[in-house]
DNA sequence: AATCTTATTGACAATCATTATCAACAAGAT
DNA sequence: ATCTTGTTGATAATGATTGTCAATAAGATT
């Protein structure tokens, strides 16, 4: 047929090291991981991995508040997240009443193709008693 | 008493300008403009007075979905946008039923100290017939 | 009005995350 | 075994943002 992408130890890596991690990872921190495990990956080839995973639904991405995109391993379901700004403990959250809601607010003002950011940022359990 | 902040050209300059945008600008674009109208105002200056106005509530930050900040004018209540992603124009949107969802979800799951970042981007009616 | 204190400025360097480059490499087809 | 070309990784390049620091100027004090 068209196109050809090839499976390497590489890629494979990423995503099994994505999968490994708690909470939302930054490209950086995974490339260390994966090289205090021994890895000799390059951080390009992480970051192209990352972005191939996000790209095919197999990673969600965000924006930390100070501005470095965080991925992490997910469902293909369209959901939202609840994330401790601490220990990045992430919790999933379907957030259907909210897509309604998104939906409807573009729709009255003749907005088209939207999209939303939501996400939601705070000091888990855990972390607001080791204060 | 304590502190001491000074009224500078700089700081209404910036002020006025981010008032005159129709919607979210950058630092950079905001420097461009001022340096576009003959002022010899420094990047440096914009980005600390537009800092400093959205510590104080007088702007509105977020980050554009590729990475950037951007800063707006606004009035002290809490809301939201919707942006659109081609000529920027924005609609700010009173968000109390997300607000509340948002809290509920949070304290669901024990969190405190919480914070959300909800923003709609989409193309808006003009930019969407002009495709 | 002259002077003094120190917040603020602005040119420039420094960071830091992310992307582009490109020759060397290897996956998968032939 | 070989060939094609997607992929890798070291490195340079980019671009937004922040830090540095001497020079400047706001506002208080005489």
């Amino acid at each position: 047929m068209t196109v050809a992408k090839r499976n390497t130890w590489q890629k494979d890596a990423v995503k099994h090291a994505l999968g490994e991690s708690k909470g939302f990872v930054s490209a950086q921190d995974l490339h260390q991981v994966l090289r205090a495990h021994g890895s000799t990956i390059g951080l390009a080839t992480v970051y192209r991995a990352l972005a191939d995973l996000a790209g095919a639904g197999d990673a969600d991405s965000l924006q930390s508040p100070d501005g470095q995109l965080l991925y992490r391993a997910c469902g293909t379901s369209h959901h939202h997240h609840l994330i401790c700004r601490e220990c990045g403990l992430t919790v999933e959250i379907d957030a259907s009443r909210v897509e309604a809601w998104a939906d409807e607010i573009a729709k009255e003002h003749g907005f088209g193709d939207t999209t939303h950011t939501i996400d939601l940022f705070g000091l888990c359990r855990g972390c607001k008693s080791s204060k």
